[in-house]
RNA sequence: GGAGACGUCGCAUAGUUCGGCCUAGUGCACCACCCUGCUAAGGUGGAGUUCCUUUUUUGGGAACCGUGGGUUCAAAUCCCACCGUCUCCGCCA
């Protein structure tokens, strides 16, 4: 939810922020009318309810026989009373509704367009070469037996599917040191529930133009969340956080589920675009002000994984048609994939400013004063997506996979990945 | 799944019988000040959240007693539904 004082004092602003996204502006102005009607509804209905206040008092101290007469006169009020408070409450909804489909405010310097309107910020390793023809992921994962595709489709249809042997180990060690590299920077690690309900579902935007996006389970009220940001958002939702000590940071390990609605033909090889997957979610509650420098810091410990990793990469300024509602800027970090000779998306993270908390209605009380609506950001530490990348960037012309010395720890010192006869 | 009890301003509790004296009392914790060598104790005062408002400052008003409805001139209090917690039983492990 954007916040109305903005709105009320910035509207250019807000304007600009909608045009870069490629949005309709009109929005705006059938916004601050809506909170102009709003704020005259409530008070008019508190003189109303003032009025009632009082005569009941009157109506409590009168004595007997004048009681009657009182009660008779307060009658009409008590109507009109009522009648300003539906008013109100409908004048409110009715705001709610339009200033809901107003996007986040971007932040400065964020590129306007759609999605290939992204700026590279920077690309970091060397792309890898090979003397000899590379392999896919999905072609290496079988020879290693680390990908099993068709009993994945055979248990539960296409974009499933196993990972096993080596495969699985990997995921593992790949999530573990994710872990461990949260841990070394204080994170607190949650493991979440991946059911939440449709509160939840709302208060962290979820259920806006992407809503196709989500499994729902109607016997139960319940949905499946795509990424664990979700329970995150919701962990401290309705309460008054104490950020005297910095940011509270949490990581968050859970298995994501995808519709992926309206992608069909697109990526139906191998594991790359799959409905359910692991990730470890990195979490951010943290003061407005120290939120863009928040941001920046998610993204070094992202691109620290993928160094350690030995992958080549590029850091993007996504553009702001491609933000999705909540964020006011977003970096995704691309990894080079050998097969496809271009980058493809292992990381994402968002500087949700304070529009995610606003609605979760997450507060904090710097200095002791008065409360204010916390910044929220969050960023992917590791998914099981950079399988796909690691195998193929540390392949050998034998099949083999290369393990990185990061990697090697929680694999029993395993160094290289033969591939099964 | 069945039966019962409960949900109050950070925590703990009073208030619900019988609607109006509840702008919700008390204790603890908290903050400021006072007092007494120090500490402990004691005294005085303050303090919740959200919203509205032409409050310059000191303001004014409304809402919030798990959530949402209803009855009523008036609801923490009465009625209904839902959510949650606890106890017992059943079921599963």
């Amino acid at each position: 939810m954007i916040d109305p004082q903005i709105l009320r004092s910035n509207p250019d602003v807000v304007r600009a922020s909608l045009a870069a996204r490629r949005d309709d502006e009109s929005v705006v102005d059938r916004a601050i009318a809506a909170d102009l009607a709003r704020r005259d509804a409530i008070a008019a209905f508190e003189t109303l309810r003032a009025e009632q206040n009082s005569h009941g008092k009157l109506v409590a101290a009168a004595p007997k026989e004048e009681k009657a007469a009182l009660v008779a006169a307060a009658q009409d009020l008590a109507e009109r009373v009522k009648a300003a408070d539906r008013a109100a409450t409908d004048a409110g909804e009715e705001f709610t509704r339009i200033a809901g489909g107003i996007g986040n405010v971007i932040i400065d310097g964020v590129p306007a367009g759609g999605e290939e309107d992204f700026v590279t910020l920077r690309e970091v390793g060397t792309i890898p070469t090979f003397d000899f023809e590379p392999r896919d992921h999905l072609e290496l994962g079988e020879m290693l037996g680390a990908i099993d595709i068709a009993r994945g489709v055979k248990v539960s249809g296409s974009r499933f599917y196993f990972l096993s042997g080596i495969g699985a180990r990997l995921e593992i060690a790949l999530m573990s040191l994710a872990l461990d590299r949260a841990l070394a920077e204080g994170f607190t690690p949650l493991i979440t529930p991946t059911l939440v309900s449709p509160a939840i579902m709302q208060g962290t935007g979820f259920l806006g133009a992407h809503s196709d996006e989500i499994y729902y389970l109607p016997e139960d009220e319940l949905y499946l969340t795509g990424t664990s940001e979700v329970a995150l958002a919701g962990f401290h939702s309705e309460e008054i956080l104490d950020l005297s000590a910095g940011p509270k940071r949490y990581a968050g390990w859970s298995t994501c589920y995808r519709r992926e609605a309206g992608s069909y033909g697109k990526d139906t090889r191998g594991i790359l675009r799959v409905h359910q997957f692991n990730k470890l979610e990195m979490f951010s509650y943290c003061a407005p002000a120290d939120a863009e420098a928040e941001h920046d810091r998610l993204v070094g410990w992202q691109e620290s994984m993928l160094q350690l990793l030995g992958l080549s990469y590029r850091v993007i300024d996504v553009a702001a048609g491609d933000l999705g509602s909540s964020a006011a800027r977003k970096f995704d970090i691309e990894a080079w994939i050998p097969t496809q000779g271009t980058y493809r998306e292992l990381t994402s993270t968002s500087n949700c400013t304070t529009f995610q908390a606003r609605r979760l209605n997450i507060r904090h009380r710097p200095d002791g004063g008065a409360t204010e609506t916390v910044a929220t950001l969050n960023g992917t530490l590791a998914t099981t997506r950079w399988l796909v990348a690691l195998l193929e960037t540390h392949q050998n012309s034998d099949g083999s996979v290369t393990i990185p010395e990061a990697l090697r720890p929680y694999l029993g010192g395993l160094a290289v990945a033969e591939p099964v006869s």
